[in-house]
DNA sequence: GCAGAGCGGAACGATCTGTTCCACGGTATA
DNA sequence: TATACCGTGGAACAGATCGTTCCGCTCTGC
């Protein structure tokens, strides 16, 4: 087996594999329902390039989401192993957070469900993602670090607030994601704090974003 | 003139203004590029209704988005005027907050923007509220009972986080938005916080949301 | 030299949506 | 009572959009 650069045809069918993985995930999270042809553009490829690799739309949003959903639960791992470690409950939970909105995987699972037919791999990682998140929270009420009141699907809430700042360009959209993801955090690292008003959601209120609405 | 109240066909189609109006409204706020059909559908009506009282769909998305202004404008001078006649700073803040939030103004304002072509009046109190806000700030800044770095233009980006919230039913998606902006008001009331990380947002980033994007 | 993998992009058909148009009550007026 | 017409419902139309297919071309590996 050589591992000699591929070269011509098939080196420029492997660069576009990941070409156009980077284009669909970039044009797909800034507008969830743009059609397939600004994916293509964005790529600089054909059309035809894409339904090589991809029997249908809703095939590649199914992948663009299972990625995201992977990056989260990697994050979520991660974060459990250092407290697991013996690290500082908050430092680690705001490292985890800064990662998890600049990775922006809200924007791909969040937002792309419900535009596919989830898999048996979606829903099993998604419950694995809601397992960790639990594990998570609970961590950081025994270390006393956050709130009283903080519950497991404030989390995915947050995620989605802040998902939902949308400026300009990648940069700047970074710069005001962890702004007000530092204002967020300074609102739940209060141990001492007065309950917040109304009920925390259910995590089957987000659940049934997975429903496909076709 | 007679205050007899209208009859027969006279009558509904006086009805008919607010309903199709408040149709439009709950429509257009669930979803903001959802067809006129579906307006017609909610308030129960043909499409020719519609038709007799707005021109074009444009024109109807710019008059529920002035309301929203004005609405948004009347609120804002009612926490102004509170503050002048020296009523406590943070109580009234809040007051605001909720009042904003609830009443939904910025489904109304900051999403239909850029669907239609704005008008002087637009643009004019547009401009209105960004004065009464920056009165609004400078006043909490003096009393000292925010954090020193909240910016003007942080206002409208909180207020936008929180339309993000989008479940469920009418009552289900308030208690929820009430939850997250008492999270975010925690983070708000601490004078003595550590600047957040990251510039605020500028107004005039802002500001191009109303330009007309077809 | 040649078979075929990989590709670009025009073309197609399905769907959606803003707007127009027409026929049909019901109402006000004479 | 007869008549003009306002307000209406909703079918019909024209245009746009978008996912998918397909055809012809290029370049490569043999």
């Amino acid at each position: 087996m050589t591992t000699v650069p591929l070269s011509g045809r098939r080196a420029q069918a492997a660069r576009n594999d990941s070409v156009i993985l980077d284009a669909a995930r970039e044009v797909f999270i800034a507008d969830p329902s743009a059609p397939i042809a600004a994916v293509a553009h964005k790529a600089g490829v054909g059309i035809s390039a894409l339904y090589r690799r991809y029997p249908s739309k809703e095939e590649l949003l199914a992948k663009l989401c299972l990625d995201g959903l992977l990056l989260y639960v990697e994050l979520a791992e991660e974060a459990n192993a250092a407290l697991d470690a013996g690290a500082d409950p908050a430092e680690t939970f705001k490292t985890f957070m800064v990662r998890v909105v600049d990775a922006d995987t809200h924007s791909l699972t969040q937002k792309l469900a419900g535009t596919f037919e989830p898999t048996e791999e979606h829903t099993r990682n998604a419950i694995r993602a809601g397992e960790l998140n639990q594990r998570l929270v609970e961590s950081l009420h025994e270390a006393r670090v956050v709130r009283p009141d903080l519950a497991l699907a404030d989390l995915g809430q947050i995620f989605e607030m802040i998902a939902a700042i949308r400026f300009g360009d990648d940069q700047r959209r970074g710069e005001l994601r962890r702004r007000y993801l530092g204002l967020l955090m300074a609102g739940l690292f209060q141990p001492d704090a007065a309950p917040l008003p109304g009920p925390a959601p259910y995590v089957g209120e987000f659940a049934n974003r997975w429903a496909k609405t076709s």
